[in-house]
DNA sequence: GTCTATATTTAGATAGAC
DNA sequence: GTCTATCTAAATATAGAC
């Protein structure tokens, strides 16, 4: 009972330092984030940190695997919702990756770095987590490009990583910094230069079939 | 005479640098970039090197200015082929873009970093070419959108943003590090996914009036 | 301007008391 | 597990001889 109580304020602490690392990330990035302000933003000694935590490359793919999961999280909430097709969900969770980044809740982490990548890859949980989001996404690709609803000309990958790679859209962060524009209109402009490209009518050719449903 | 020889080594010198850096800020990224790394590969001693450039910071500056002048040279022979139109020559540097970066040509630097950002804010030349290369893809961005060839339901900067971040675009690096794709296949898709989107023709509304060409 | 050798700083990681 | 104090490694930058 004592022990549950422990557990219980540990993984309490382990939240807060995610949460920490989470914020640092989407602000600084990994390499300009240290693990002295990491622990002064969650009010602990550094050395305690490590006790949580490794490395500083652990800290990354904590924060990594905790977004998944919030990723997953939105995924079902999406595929349960009956009154979308499968096209409909990638467009909400392409809106979704790049509404958590316009707060600043997407951490932002190099691909160049090795050493990150490979504790990445030796992340159990982020590892499982990141296959069971990607499995969900590929078939709801695979249904819409069945359907028509995305181009087979494209790669299935491709699609797959397009979404996973709205989540850290310069453009995005651009356009939020030029304060000329609001939240949603970055949004509806991202996640639509996304599905359907910066060309204009002039330059789209005559749809083969009319569309199913947005008139 | 004899100082105008000089001279020319010295120039030669830092094109070399200037190289060095590019092909290593496209490997490894800025911040795991070493100055000793540099000059090992230019093969000069690290002291030599801070003869020529005063920081870190001023080497990224530097290695971003070049890729300008050799945007701005592209953006030239695009823009004497009258055979294009102002939209397939926006097309045309996007694919430049990719290009470059397929072969490792492209210099990743990170947004986030003040230090760096304020380096190339104070670098003259620097910033002279991107405000040569944003008022003529400007330019373009206009006439396309005055003629229906861009969406103008997007800001015209987001359509300049988008250019820019077709130089970094993580899709592109993961598709090539894949190896399931040639290289052209990679770029075609690109750059149709950045104007035609990801959608199919289930989902695109029946255009307005006829493409006028590629039908 | 180039080199070798060194100074300085920063930040990741740990020791050891409590 | 938490803290203070410290170690260590790496990397930016510089001194000083040539």
């Amino acid at each position: 009972m004592s022990e549950s109580f422990k557990d219980q304020v540990f993984r309490l602490r382990e939240d807060a330092i995610v949460a920490a690392v989470n914020r640092l990330l989407s602000e600084k990035g990994f390499d300009l984030m240290t693990v002295d302000a990491v622990a002064a933003e969650v009010g602990i000694g550094k050395a305690s940190l490590y006790k949580h935590f490794g490395s500083k490359e652990e800290l990354g793919a904590a924060a990594m695997a905790y977004v998944l999961q919030q990723a997953i999280a939105q995924a079902s909430l999406i595929a349960a919702d009956t009154s979308l097709d499968d096209f409909e969900r990638l467009v909400a969770m392409a809106r979704w990756a790049v509404v958590r980044q316009l707060r600043g809740e997407m951490p932002a982490l190099p691909a160049q770095n090795p050493t990150l990548r490979a504790a990445m890859l030796g992340h159990r949980i982020f590892m499982d987590r990141l296959t069971l989001l990607s499995d969900q996404l590929g078939a709801w690709i695979e249904s819409a490009r069945a359907g028509g609803h995305l181009d087979a000309s494209f790669p299935a990958e491709m699609a797959l990583y397009s979404l996973f790679a709205k989540g850290c859209d310069p453009v995005v962060v651009i356009m939020k910094e030029s304060r000329q524009y609001s939240e949603e209109q970055i949004v509806d402009w991202s996640v639509r230069s996304c599905f359907m490209g910066l060309a204009g009518p002039a330059r789209r050719p005559v749809a083969k079939r009319p569309a199913s449903r947005r008139g």
